[in-house]
DNA sequence: CTCTGGTTATACGATGCCGTACAACGCGAG
DNA sequence: CTCGCGTTGTACGGCATCGTATAACCAGAG
């Protein structure tokens, strides 16, 4: 048999690599191929068009983002707050994941399909989030609140252009996660 | 002389619902053309290409976010805190600059051009949130992280995806607002 | 009414991309 | 070494879009 040279993962893995630096505007089959040093030929024997590979590079980063993320918190063990944190750090520290996810958002605001997906995606992660924060507030509606804005403090800053004059933006971050986690002041890390 | 008789300002306005509603890759001269009921045979009368129109668009959205809202911010009157809840309302509850607002922080993550702009409008926007915080908090460090909880908040809502059972996300957010504005729970809006 | 100048429709070549068809290629089985 | 089949290169028609050129059009001045 002829050697596979250009294997299907192969698309998928660069399908994302644009995603997530051009948006889905970029990502386009001949310029994948360009990328990977061949010609389209071989692309429309593993995928019968476009939203094919769209399809599957969505499935590649709900495992990755979700069932591989959550896979090694569950390994590494450690309180409610550990496993959040660890979790928080493997997908908004991720340079491959992060600039993904941030793509995938603008994406789901305009596709529903997407959109149905990231919101799997979003209510398992937001409930570590929810089981962290259970662990020191008892108010339901204060837990709901905080990890929304635990959420949306990782996914916003991304989103956020404005300076902080006088201190830098992962000082801010800091100090935000302390009065999301209620912590005294001057007390980062808990 | 001839009527004028699609001004320029209806090409930048009907590229801003484009953006608005699909990115900036939507923004297509023939597509806006065909919404205006014309060809774009006089679109290069006013424009030199279509990055012209994008700029003139920029300069519209940053007068209209910014200068017009803290216009009437301004007139309004009122304390610190009624001036960010107004110009929160006027910019984020905005059907029309809203959507406008989301694809502009999409696309200032990849064109330096617009992420500058955007940097100008956040920076004065966010100084609104300081005031307002500053009214009630000392900590200089405390106020830049509940002035940026409040803007990641606003936009990162609108990049969430999550369910919350049992409530709404409107509920949700009321709640992290009082938790921003350090309110004792239970008491919206105070 | 007639002329005039700005506005618009139409046509064009160029580019980039899609999906298809088929020929060329090359690895591994035999 | 030879052959076969999966992989790849190349070419094609089609479509969308860009920016240009030019002719048709039309409101208002005279």
């Amino acid at each position: 048999m002829g050697a596979l040279r250009t294997p299907r993962e192969k698309w998928v893995e660069e399908g994302l690599r644009a995603l997530a630096a051009g948006g889905v505007e970029a990502v386009r089959i001949e310029a994948l191929a360009k990328a990977l040093g061949v010609t389209k030929g071989g692309f429309y024997g593993y995928f019968a068009d476009r939203d094919a590979l769209m399809a599957e590079m969505l499935d590649t980063w709900e495992r990755e983002s979700v069932d591989d993320v959550i896979d090694q918190v569950e390994r590494e063990g450690g309180d409610a707050r550990d496993k959040v944190r660890l979790a928080g750090q493997l997908t908004f520290s991720s340079d491959r994941l992060l600039p993904i996810d941030l793509a995938i958002r603008d994406w789901a605001r305009r596709d529903p399909t997407v959109a149905e997906r990231l919101r799997r995606v979003d209510n398992q992660r937001i409930q570590l989030a929810r089981d962290a924060i259970g662990t020191f507030c008892d108010n339901p509606d204060e837990v709901e609140a905080r990890a929304m804005l635990a959420f949306c403090a990782a996914i916003g800053s991304h989103f956020l252009a404005a300076d902080h004059p006088g201190t830098t933006r992962a000082a801010v971050i800091a100090r935000a996660a302390d009065i999301i986690l209620d912590l005294p002041h001057g007390n980062p890390g808990g």
